[in-house]
DNA sequence: TAGGCCATCTGGTCCT
DNA sequence: AGGACCAGATGGCCTA
């Protein structure tokens, strides 16, 4: 019985069909990311591998003059195999995209728990993970020591290995004390604390909302959450809570990021600098599952950040994230 | 335009 | 057999 082998123009045609392109695959979001994707992308060159081994196969029945193949003979991509291998491929495209989704919804919430988080300016993969292990780290230190640690040294703690950008915006957003009194001589002040900033042992200034093009809502957050530490002594918190009405906090604690940084900054107030951030900041709520409460910025600015602290930067070398994190978590 | 980052596809391996 | 996980490859987007 004559077997009906795929011909090389038949495969062609099949895998000018991208499995994205079939019906009921992926939602909504999914399709957006999809129609970037390069027609026939991906499934060409492993068929197009599996085309030229059902060539070799074939020539070797022919001639046998080549050396034959060790190991179990592959068998015949029949146009059935074909089809069912291709639905295997969809299918297990379909897995690793939800996959994939999975492991970055976990590093969103891993953004957002960090000491800043930023919706529109998102920390990369590699450098939330480098932030999440050395704010473990300072964590760790501050319960150890008993100790707020001192604002220039927390910023360090948290930058290392930091790339730079990265670490302006860290120690840009622990600027709290500093950067709100150089914001009320800038900017204008909106006095604006409506909810959501639950901030029990925060004394920081007046909110200072700047005032469009400069500050921008959701922009940047920052994770300010209530004092664990309280019997490690007010540091730099004070006891006096912002002006405004607060849901009770129930999440995670974290220490005190309110640090009265003591490492210069330069702000000048005018938009057109290379780096500006507007910060705002960042509160959970006790629904932790749908992330956040809305939190209104009590102070942003425009603000470039010379931070002099000694930021080792070495960029890892590019190996995916399952080796990053072996080189991260081990070091 | 180069480089960084990202999403996706893919084949291999391991496990159930 | 099929699913989970992984790493390499690839190409798009964005920014300096």
């Amino acid at each position: 019985m004559a077997k009906t082998y795929v011909k090389p123009k038949e495969m062609i045609e099949l895998v000018n069909t991208p499995s994205w392109m079939d019906k009921g695959l992926g939602s909504q979001n999914e399709m957006k990311e999809e129609e970037r994707r390069p027609a026939a992308y991906g499934m060409l060159g492993s068929l197009a591998e599996e085309h030229d081994s059902i060539e070799e196969e074939e020539e070797e029945e022919e001639d046998g003059e080549k050396p034959k193949r060790r190991g179990p003979k592959k068998k015949k991509m029949t146009k059935a195999r074909l089809e069912r291998f291709k639905a295997r491929r969809v299918k297990a495209n379909a897995r690793e995209r939800t996959r994939m989704h999975g492991l970055n919804d976990a590093l969103d919430n891993l953004r957002r728990v960090m000491p800043c988080y930023s919706k529109t300016q998102k920390l990369s993969k590699i450098e939330t993970l480098r932030l999440a292990r050395n704010y473990i780290w300072a964590l760790s230190e501050v319960l150890e020591t008993g100790q707020t640690p001192e604002g220039k040294s927390f910023v360090e703690m948290l930058c290392k290995g930091l790339s730079q950008p990265t670490s302006n915006l860290v120690a840009g957003c622990l600027q709290l004390g500093p950067q709100s009194v150089l914001l009320e001589k800038h900017e204008e002040k909106s006095p604006v604390c409506d909810s959501a900033i639950s901030v029990h042992n925060f004394n920081y200034q007046s909110p200072g909302l700047p005032s469009p093009p400069y500050g921008h809502m959701e922009t940047h957050l920052i994770n300010l959450k209530p004092p664990v530490f309280k019997s490690l002594g007010e540091s730099s918190f004070g006891s006096h809570p912002p002006d405004c009405s607060t849901p009770p906090y129930e999440g995670p604690l974290t220490p005190p990021l309110s640090i009265s940084g003591n490492f210069s900054l330069k702000q000048d107030g005018s938009p057109d600098l290379d780096k500006s951030y507007s910060f705002m900041p960042h509160y959970p709520s006790a629904n932790l599952s749908s992330g956040h409460v809305h939190a209104t910025p009590f102070q942003a600015g425009t603000l470039r950040y010379d931070i002099p602290i000694d930021v080792s930067y070495d960029s890892y070398p590019h190996h995916g994230i399952g080796a990053q994190l072996n080189t991260i978590f081990t070091e």
